[in-house]
DNA sequence: ATGGTCGACTCTCGA
């Protein structure tokens, strides 16, 4: 039977706009029931809304001129949408940043962790206490004994299989030991790795820089995009994968689709 | 070898 099915994907489409052609048709053949976009780049008037209407998608966001932005779109009913963080920190760029709701009955949490930047810039702070700020979001709004996803581009490898040359980027804020260890703490609250569940094999990467010539060949790319699942609904996890299409495509995106699929 | 390419928007920045 279908009907229990749970599908859910992230993909971070670097302009949400410049990508339509890859994500409407992608979300036509794939029918997931969850998507969880970042780095939409788009304020929220001008998000590309009729898009999804055409497919019967429904979709809730919330962007900024230029950078970051979030969504989430679902072929269900989205219920009790929030933005940002629910702490006195709260920032427009947090807002951009971090998006949940609750499908189905599954409470999603869609987050664009700040890149960093630079282990000596302000912004590598920032990161490391956007993690803990999670943490106290989790602590605070759900339980880890309750089915919880948490999808997004979180701008860390969590391993070293999950680097090209790891030797060469302990210095890089998305492998530095710093950066792993403030994911790995959120983790610890209750989360399961639900695509390492499946694939334990090293270089399965969700990224691929743009700068580095024929990255996806030469497998130079980074698995920084997760879907990660408390234990009551990871232990329902049927398989996970990575869809390399959009970064073959024509105008593709640094970044693929991961997919999560769930018995409920 | 310490670069490269995108996207949005100014003539540069962030990834």
């Amino acid at each position: 039977m279908k009907t229990n099915n749970f599908s859910i994907a992230t993909f971070n489409v670097n302009s949400i706009r410049s990508r339509l052609h890859i994500l409407i048709p992608w979300l036509e053949e794939n029918s997931v029931d969850v998507l969880c976009m970042q780095e939409t780049r788009v304020q929220d008037e001008n998000f590309p809304k009729e898009a999804f209407d055409k497919i019967k998608y429904n979709v809730v966001y919330k962007g900024q001129k230029s950078y970051n932005g979030v969504s989430i779109a679902s072929k269900h009913e989205i219920n009790d949408t929030a933005v940002g963080f629910d702490d006195l920190e709260n920032s427009p760029e947090d807002e951009a940043r971090l998006i949940r709701c609750i499908v189905r009955d599954i409470p999603i949490v869609n987050s664009y962790v700040p890149q960093g930047r630079a282990l000596d810039h302000m912004y590598f702070q920032v990161k490391l206490r956007w993690f803990e700020r999670l943490k106290d979001l989790f602590e605070r709004n759900y339980s880890a004994y309750e089915p919880l996803l948490w999808c997004g581009d979180l701008n860390v490898a969590p391993d070293s299989r999950d680097v090209y040359a790891p030797d060469n980027h302990e210095d890089h804020v998305c492998f530095h030991e710093d950066a792993r260890k403030a994911l790995e703490n959120v983790k610890s609250w209750g989360f399961i790795d639900v695509f390492r569940k499946f694939n334990m094999e090293p270089e399965q990467y969700t990224f691929y820089d743009y700068r580095i010539p024929n990255a996806v060949k030469r497998h130079l790319g980074w698995r920084i995009d997760h879907i990660l699942a408390t234990v009551p609904l990871a232990r329902r996890a049927e398989k996970a994968y990575i869809d390399i299409s959009s970064r073959l495509a024509q105008k593709p995106s640094d970044h693929t689709f991961l997919v999560a699929e769930f018995v409920l």
